[in-house]
RNA sequence: GGGUCGUUAGCUCAGUUGGUCAGAGCGCCUGGUUUACACCCAGGAGGUCCCCGGUUCAAGUCCGGGACGACCCACCA
């Protein structure tokens, strides 16, 4: 690029402002192209980001704003660093929040029965209140309601595009992508099938956590825990030996009385050792069950004997499988008591149960505790407690274990045997580089506490289906053991439209024919695969595809909260479908939180929608607050610092254009700097491209490592002494108006011009609007597109000059505009005499800058003499008259 | 119960490998209509660096113990 001579002051804007700045740079970089990614090219000098893709329903969170304007500086670092960035932004429309969202918005809800209506008109537009009672929405079939969900996803996409365009986020929109899309869901099919083949996906019918409202499977990383209240119930067994004694266990869960398969203590508890091998009858239904041993009992807990029922929680899960025992159910998949519960043997406790089927979990357990008080069974008090339960995180009601038939995929939390799958994964996250480095043990944390596979089906509708189907015995039976595969290059499928091969349509669901599996792939079966989504992995993929040239990402950025979710998925598919990490660096981005120190979330009511604070504050002011924190940092909200980075950027307008407004300075004929490094001869002119040097350095230093935070640091206080000290020592002399003549203007025109050009450089990736604006003004180009700044030539052009002088300077000026403060004086008072004492290295830096310090002090006679203090002090003050005040406008 | 992070000025936060590290901004106080900027400028006051030990010539900085706060995980009879 051709170097140009800044333009005369007719180009400077009169009164510049940051208004309307987003828009109309982000309409010339949209126009121009200017973050496309260049397919010709090879994989080492891309720099590739893999961002998680927002859920476009509901609202945008400034957290997001937060987490991707930190993100973007990394990136237009690394462009600036010449690397050809490749930076899509997806939208994750996959799943449940989607459906949610299209139901309200819509007023309608998914009913798979009933049959597809063409051209149809949802009964609202536009909905968004509590509307979400089932009985206010019209049932509509799969494919409506899917088409409607896309409808609504394309509305959201659109905003949201439009805030993350005015936020500047540097992206390459034109590889976005959607994770519902044909391509995402023929990726993530693809995967899947290739998962079924080497045996890393497989189907097992076991107990698992399920919702009951939303009649889903529960994925372990899906669920917390709520505190709810409970209550202890004492319930006495009685022993079989003819005795009658009775065996008292205390549990919060008497419901599932009827689902008891046995008693268990621990092997060493001496009040049980002879209970074990004996049985006992449970009260009101008369189950003989097994008293058992198990060292997972713990004897200070409860009475020290539980019942173990099919399923209260985990530990009747694990003595279940470990003792061998049968199952019970009793809770259905809508959350109800089940119609028949054939083991009972004994009329009454038929006629009991008779009385729990179809109940809720909470009617069935008040009507259980009523029997029980009726019949003498439940002793002692009830001891209420409050105790942790575990839910959907999307969920209200808490969650049951249902035994069901579910697919699920290998991630290490089965194969915990020295040297497999777990250990490789936690080797993994070793080989990732984490910013910052800590982070890598919550993701270990998380790995080594993983309790089983990874549960991938749902039962749900808006989602990638799975792309099987099975056999049908020739007794009209589903055969789970024939699974029928589609060949790769039908994808993506729906088999409950789509037919297996060798199969007719009308062979669906007829003995001898076929069955589609009714499930959908977790979201998250599918959000983790965003390398090979973004990377064209399923239609690009060869040595001079897109994929070759992209994976694995450089950069993964997301927050904290989903290293366990979605960093660790993504590690696994990748693992598994290209043994290699998805990405080189994840750079961990924290929470915002409100000035309660609380985590900011909707259900708090405490959320701040991000495009108001956008408009208040500007997108650099917001980008800069962002740009303070640093990776991993939970940050307050704080809108005073959005008010500091909006005020940094209009100085950096104002000053920038008092900068180039002395005229034009000298042409560097080399072109590697603005402004002719040869012109800087004045001593305070070269200290001053010696520090900027240093800062070039340092903020070189902290990028290298991702750390935006850090570069900021050094470079805005540089950027305000710049101001407030250099400029104003050296206003006058560019002007022309002191003894060094032409000769002192030209080095200093020349040095104004280098450093505000490196320091526009310095702040672009932070300051993506005020930088352009003033780039636009005297250079060519985007400054998005320059190069990053080069200590070097600075240095070069600072002639080995100290930067020092600078220091030793700012502190004689401290000193007599402390004079004209003290006196309470205007700064322009004239100094008619001072004597400026300092210590002797100082004293030449003084001597060398003392035409400027005269200039800035409007000093008549400066004395110059050594001190013993390490201070710079004035001595024998004699001040002038203060100006001539204009008389005021009123009164 | 296990793990991680944090505690520095009224507030939000920097303080690399122990040696100008007692810092910045905001806020506060006192001044200034200074032709780049009143969305400004100049000057100033403010701190037992959470506590207790230890290592060292020297400790916000390293080690041990503790307190408080935040988050993740586990526990749910």
């Amino acid at each position: 690029m051709t170097e140009t001579a800044p333009r005369p002051d007719s180009a400077l804007p009169d009164r510049p402002s940051l208004e309307g700045l987003e828009n109309k740079w982000d309409s010339v970089w949209s126009e121009q192209q200017l973050y496309a990614f260049d397919p010709d090219t090879t994989r080492d000098q891309v720099f590739s980001v893999d961002t998680p893709p927002p859920t476009a329903s509901g609202a945008l969170h400034v957290g997001h704003v937060f987490g991707y304007s930190q993100a973007d500086m990394i990136v237009r670092y690394q462009r600036m660093r010449g690397k050809n960035v490749f930076y899509p932004l997806g939208w994750d429309d996959n799943g449940l929040p989607t459906e949610r969202r299209a139901q309200n918005y819509f007023g309608v809800r998914c009913d798979p029965s009933l049959p597809y209506v063409e051209d149809f008109t949802p009964p609202q537009e536009g909905g968004d209140n509590k509307s979400s009672k089932t009985a206010n929405q019209l049932p509509i079939s799969r494919r409506n309601f899917i088409e409607l969900c896309e409808r609504l996803t394309a509305i959201d996409e659109k905003s949201f595009e439009e805030v993350f365009r005015t936020l500047g986020l540097s992206v390459d929109w034109n590889h976005s992508y959607q994770t519902i899309n044909a391509h995402s869901r023929a990726t993530s099919q693809r995967a899947f099938l290739e998962n079924l083949q080497a045996g890393q996906a497989y189907q097992s019918e076991a107990p698992t956590m399920w919702d009951v409202t939303y009649r889903t499977a529960v994925a372990q990383a899906e669920q917390e825990d709520r505190d709810r209240d409970g209550a202890y119930h004492q319930l006495g067994f009685t022993k079989t030996d003819g005795t009658g004694e009775s065996v008292v266990i205390a549990t919060t869960r008497p419901e599932l009385l009827p689902a008891c398969v046995a008693l268990v203590a621990h092997p060493d508890d001496e009040r049980y050792q002879d209970l074990f091998g004996s049985t006992v009858t449970s009260p009101l239904f008369g189950v003989e069950v097994p008293v058992m041993a198990h060292p997972l009992a713990q004897p200070d807990k409860g009475a020290g004997i539980a019942m173990i029922c099919t399923f209260g929680d985990a530990n009747d899960v694990t003595w279940w499988r470990e003792l061998e025992l049968p199952t019970r159910s009793v809770i259905g998949r809508d959350g109800r008591f089940l119609p028949e519960a054939p083991w009972i043997s004994t009329q009454e406790g038929q006629d009991r149960y008779a009385e729990l089927a179809g109940l809720t979990v909470f009617s069935a357990q008040k009507r259980v505790v009523e029997m029980a008080t009726e019949s003498g069974d439940l002793t002692g008090e009830i001891e209420k407690i409050s105790h942790p339960v575990k839910f959907y995180e999307n969920g209200d009601k808490p969650l049951e274990y249902v035994t069901s038939r579910q697919w699920y995929l290998t991630n290490g939390g089965r194969d915990q045997s020295t040297g497999g799958l777990r250990d490789a994964l936690i080797e993994r996250g070793r080989e990732l580089t984490w910013h910052p480095p800590y982070m890598e043990s919550r993701y270990r944390n998380w790995v080594e506490g993983l309790a089983g596979d990874w549960l991938i089906s749902r039962q749900r509708f808006f989602g990638v289906p799975f792309p099987i189907w099975y056999g049908v015995g020739a007794d009209g039976e589903t055969d789970h053991g024939t699974v029928l595969t589609p060949p790769v290059e039908s994808l993506p499928i729906d088999p409950t439209i789509d037919v297996p091969a060798g199969f007719t349509a009308d062979q669906r669901g007829v003995p001898g024919g076929f069955v589609a599996d009714p499930d959908i792939l977790d979201t998250w079966g599918t959000s983790s695969l965003t390398p090979q989504l973004a990377g064209g992995w399923n239609s690009d993929a060869g040595d001079d595809g897109l994929f070759g040239k992209v994976y694995p990402m450089d950069l993964r950025p997301q927050g904290h909260d989903i290293i366990r979710t979605w960093l660790f998925s993504t590690i696994v598919r990748s693992h598994l479908q290209q043994d290699s990490l998805p990405w080189k660096h994840a750079s961990i981005n924290g929470w915002i939180l409100d000035p309660d120190r609380k985590k900011m979330s909707k259900s708090k009511g405490n959320v701040v929608t991000p495009i108001g604070l956008l408009e208040q504050h500007g997108s650099d002011g917001v980008r800069y607050w962002a740009g303070r924190a640093r990776q991993g940092v939970d940050t307050a909200f704080d809108e005073g610092q959005m008010k500091i980075g909006r005020r940094l950027a209009i100085k950096i307008l104002n000053a920038s254009k008092f900068a180039l407004g002395f005229g034009a300075a000298p042409v560097d004929p080399a072109g590697r700097l603005a402004a002719d490094p040869a012109a800087v001869t004045d001593p305070l002119d070269r200290a001053l491209l010696a520090r900027l040097a240093q800062v070039v350095e340092q903020a070189t230093v902290a990028f290298d490592d991702m750390d935006y935070a850090r570069s900021l640091e050094v470079t805005e206080p540089f950027f305000w002494a710049f101001c407030d000290d250099y400029i104003e020592l050296v206003k006058e002399r560019a002007h022309g108006n002191s003894a060094s003549g032409e000769a002192g203007a030209a080095s200093a025109r020349a040095a104004l011009a280098i450093a505000l050009e490196v320091q526009l450089r310095l702040f672009a990736p932070v300051i993506v609007f005020a930088t352009e604006e003033v780039w636009s003004w005297w250079r060519g180009g985007s400054v998005h597109t320059q190069s990053w700044p080069q200590a070097a030539p600075l240095q070069d052009a600072a002639a080995g000059q100290d930067a020092a002088l600078l220091d030793s300077v700012a502190q004689a000026a401290i000193s007599v505009r402390r004079i004209k403060s003290d006196a309470k004086v205007s700064q322009k008072t004239p100094i008619l005499r001072v004597k400026v004492v300092a210590p002797q290295t100082a004293l030449a830096h003084l001597e060398a800058a003392a035409a400027d310090l005269t200039a800035l002090g409007r000093i008549d006679a400066l004395e110059l003499v050594s001190g013993e203090s390490d201070d710079i002090l004035t001595e024998d003050v004699e001040l002038g008259e203060p100006p001539v005040k204009k008389p005021r406008a009123t009164d």
